[in-house]
DNA sequence: AAAACAACCTACCTCCTAGTAGGTTTGCAA
DNA sequence: TTGCAAACCTACTAGGAGGTAGGTTGTTTT
């Protein structure tokens, strides 16, 4: 077995749980459970739960950094870059899971400074990428060059993550995907 | 005082909490010390947790319901009203508050059944009032006749939910504006 | 072979949770 | 003035939370 084998488990486990129930409803022994290691020997590799959601958060910044770098690296249009991201989200929906930045943005008020702090930085840097197929779409000239692409990016963030969360609930793929193509068509003027 | 006195202060003290932490992170104890009676009180009025919770849904239905019925009667444009929606969640964000059915969305799976119904109803609900712009604007033919005004609205409650859940978290009413707008600016064309 | 260490374990702690049982106060109605 | 019910209270329960102490493996390192 590879080094680092339980913990990497455990941060599956941790992110499984936490992307379908949220923070707060995940315990230690919840995961102990699904792993198959007793409640305590998680403090020995995440002495505080704390720790452990900085440390998953820090995984997921890399992880998907370089999911969406690849996207954004494909000789694609902007329209097909941002539908790739949506097709993330919906992925998501069907696993009935929801974004774990969204998770812990929304459980925000409850959490150590520490997981606040990760938190604050991975919406910045999600929304950093995002931002490459609107500056695109401004190189390409389908928008204007003083279009605010963070700003877009920022609330094409948001709105993924709202559409993904609301569908969840309703088992709705359907309302996603059209809600996600007006969006798109929207705030994307074709390309030439 | 009025009959149900307490019952109200606690709805109100609860979703106040509820918008803030989390149905999870809000206890019964967390209420008790607001409202200033003990916590086995509590249970006088709401047996179960999900018994307040259900209770705290309807209520919101109804008073949110007509704050947007009576946004939908003003002698505005689309746009406006829009802009009028957003507001709503743009104070929600200066309290450090989310959307109670962003809230209880998120937490879904952690939720009773009857909570989970009628989160889910709230959802469809609302989407239903915010409809009520988009096809005042098919009326005024700014928008083609075979716009799906239905995913247009969830989608523009998605979108705000998202923004103001990520928005809560950085403080950040900038972003917040200047994403809406872009967003309200790209889904509803100019009024003649 | 001995020491050291990583990775677990059992057993326990304190604190907090929702919820229950049953008693007390208060005010209205017969 | 008695009766009754609404609205509280104190005191309790069982269960689960995160976390700790200290012991037991098994594998390296020296």
């Amino acid at each position: 077995m590879t080094k680092n084998d339980t913990k990497n488990e455990l941060l599956d486990c941790a992110q499984d749980l936490i992307q379908r129930v949220g923070v707060n409803a995940m315990s230690y022994n919840d995961l102990a459970n699904q792993v198959g290691i007793r409640k305590a020997s998680i403090h020995y590799h995440f002495p505080k739960k704390e720790d452990m959601i900085v440390a998953l958060l820090t995984r997921c910044n890399l992880v998907y950094g370089q999911v969406y770098e690849e996207i954004m690296c494909l000789n694609r249009t902007p329209k097909e870059k941002l539908h790739l991201i949506a097709d993330i989200f919906e992925n998501g929906i069907r696993d009935g899971k929801v974004c774990i930045i969204g998770m812990l943005s929304v459980e925000f008020a409850s959490l150590g400074a520490a997981v606040q702090q990760a938190a604050g930085n991975a919406i910045n840097l999600t929304s950093k990428i995002y931002e490459k197929a609107f500056i695109q779409a401004v190189d390409e000239k389908t928008l204007p060059a003083d279009f605010d692409t963070y700003a877009a990016a920022y609330g094409f963030f948001s709105f993924l993550l709202g559409v993904q969360i609301l569908s969840r609930c309703r088992n709705d793929i359907d309302n996603f995907k059209n809600s996600v193509n007006i969006y798109i068509e929207s705030i994307l003027p074709d390309s030439k």
